[in-house]
DNA sequence: TCTTTTTACGCAAACGTTCCCGTTAAAGGC
DNA sequence: GCCTTTAACGGGAACGTTTGCGTAAAAAGA
């Protein structure tokens, strides 16, 4: 069952005049006589008659259309970032094309291969958990693919940047537990690849070491599916709990590890925050409604999707070769609610 | 800045064969000599020839593409059933174009000629909240584009439908409440206008009048954003709890109505199961982690999401038009938990 | 009235593929 | 040794559009 679009020449052959001169007539150029175009507009409006972007495509090389790779659109960060990313390509005539990486490099790495070859004129990527080798993505970027990485970037590429202070983020979540009264905090990591993962680490200790607290390797875990298993939490959670000095509270560095943090806590019977407090990264709108309320660090991700859009286009549509990149550190928002509070 | 690939053209010159040849090669046609093969095939590879699926799109009038209008992504039920529609397309080799209506009906009219305008070969499609008139859907089906609808259906255009049995889940909702002793049951409905509320409402009155009591108007309450807006919510829950009869449980029927709902009780101090129990559709993943944990019915939003585009593959892929249309109701599950227990 | 300018349009190439027809040369049949 | 078959390849049209160039007729200038 095909459905037939109706074209130039339809118009060309009803009206008796060539392909040139109605193309022209639709772009309303000076070389058609007003009656010509009158009616060629008439008529094409009355045919329904859209031009077929494929053509266009064709001819420009170019198809007005940018791709998105994300591990998971079931997340509200990244469908907050993606409704970013929508409300500037939509403004300027861009058609988005989401693929979903599962955090999976394999998969990453076929999206991207897809992608390209559909030829998308442009990409916005937050890697996933398990990518360690960027290749895919700097062999594209070589031959003057335009890219933008926002939230999970890749260091050796160079290009436009959008992130967050995750550093100070996990730092002032981090303060905000010591300055609480907790002294053993543990820090529930995502995957050790992600530059995300390093920077709130990095705050993580900073915090803890200005506090005068050294930091202690067993009192971090990482997540290689950044919390999409519970299991992989389970068992770090499992871990923490088996320590000789169990962590009076928890710094979880993404939205699926805070969440299955407070499931484990919840199915093993341990009050939050009474045994042990919990913040974590979360762009969830319902973290208020959970119990305990949850005390996040929030991300800007809608801005972040627009600010990362925007220089993407800007990549595309430039004239010549761009050399100098931005890289955007964005605020965060720290929320303290219930589950942050003193453990006493 | 653009991005040059390489075509079959640069092969047949690098190599001193005509186009033709270069592409039969690649196609693997018997009239091409083994020994041409190997090489086109080894120097394709070489420079990493993609063929250009544009060029593809425009000669086989197909672009290998389907769209998908959703209201929201960031919505549990919708992200959960794109995760569907993603499984089946990749699998048959399909691109999924994702565009989101916001409940706006102008909008949905926009995406959507924008998506028939990207030459997409099928749409999947839940309607806006908005949406009365569906002259703009039944138009391009009339001219033979296939569409499949899940969820909300336009029940007046003749082609494939997925749906869940929401009679039966609003039925068994209220009756679960009715059968925990609640007495005056409110219904906190969605759009009038979608087909779901409809049917959610029917499966409400019956199970009420299946009860012994009687539908009464001023327990249902509509809201014209599906919920997206707390506001409507608001104002829907005071008209309720400004009843002589204050409502004992309320039933909601859409994720945020009902998120929305535990939030209003929770900002009024209302204590939830015990002065007013609440049941509401949800699809989200932590409900069991909300205060008080919410009982649900739930969509099995996956498969839902796997076979709206199984069918719509199969209308695309047909070579003759087809006439028999599928009407899908797949369950749904309750999920019984704290909200919804008895009041005393 | 004859030349020049302008107006209004058509022709054809191009974008990257595929595929229907040739066409050439070697191989095979007798 | 001549005709037919077959293997292996090239030419060119087509998909829907845009656009540079050419050109006829009409208008303007002299």
């Amino acid at each position: 069952m095909k459905f037939e679009a109706v074209t130039i020449k339809d118009i060309a052959k009803a009206l008796g005049l060539s392909t040139s001169t109605v193309s022209r007539a639709l772009r309303d150029s000076y070389e058609i006589s007003p009656a010509t175009k009158k009616q060629v507009l008439e008529y094409a409006e009355q045919i329904n008659y859209r031009p077929n972007p494929i053509a266009l495509s064709l001819k420009e090389k170019r198809s007005r259309s940018i791709g998105v790779i994300v591990c998971e659109i079931a997340n509200s960060f990244f469908s907050q970032a993606i409704n970013g990313i929508e409300s500037i390509a939509y403004d300027k005539g861009y058609n988005v094309i989401i693929s979903q990486s599962h955090e999976s490099y394999e998969r990453e790495v076929i999206d991207l291969q897809y992608l390209a070859s559909r030829s998308i004129d442009g990409l916005l990527i937050s890697v996933s958990a398990e990518t360690e080798d960027f290749s895919h993505l700097k062999n594209l970027h070589d031959r003057g693919f335009p890219i933008v990485f926002f939230d999970r970037v890749a260091e050796s590429i160079h290009t436009h940047k959008v992130i967050v202070d995750n550093f100070k983020g996990a730092y002032d979540a981090t303060k905000h537990l010591l300055d609480n009264g907790h002294q053993h905090i543990a820090n529930l990591a995502g995957s050790p690849h992600l530059s995300i993962t390093k920077e709130r680490l990095g705050g993580y200790r900073k915090a803890l070491e200005d506090h005068g607290l050294i930091y202690q390797e067993s009192y971090t875990e990482f997540c290689l599916h950044g919390g999409m298993l519970y299991e992989e939490v389970e068992a770090a959670l499992d871990r923490f709990t088996s320590l000789k000095q169990i962590p009076d509270a928890i710094v979880a560095s993404a939205d699926k590890l805070t969440t299955n943090c407070l499931r484990y806590f919840k199915s093993k019977g341990i009050k939050v925050p009474e045994e042990v407090a919990l913040m974590g990264f979360s762009n969830l709108d319902l973290t208020d409604l959970l119990s305990p309320s949850l005390s996040v660090v929030k991300q800007p991700a809608f801005e972040m999707g627009q600010l990362a859009t925007e220089l993407l286009l800007q990549l595309i549509e430039s004239k010549r070769p761009i050399t100098e990149f931005e890289y955007k550190v964005l605020p965060l928002e720290l929320m303290i609610r219930e589950s942050s509070l003193k453990s006493k």
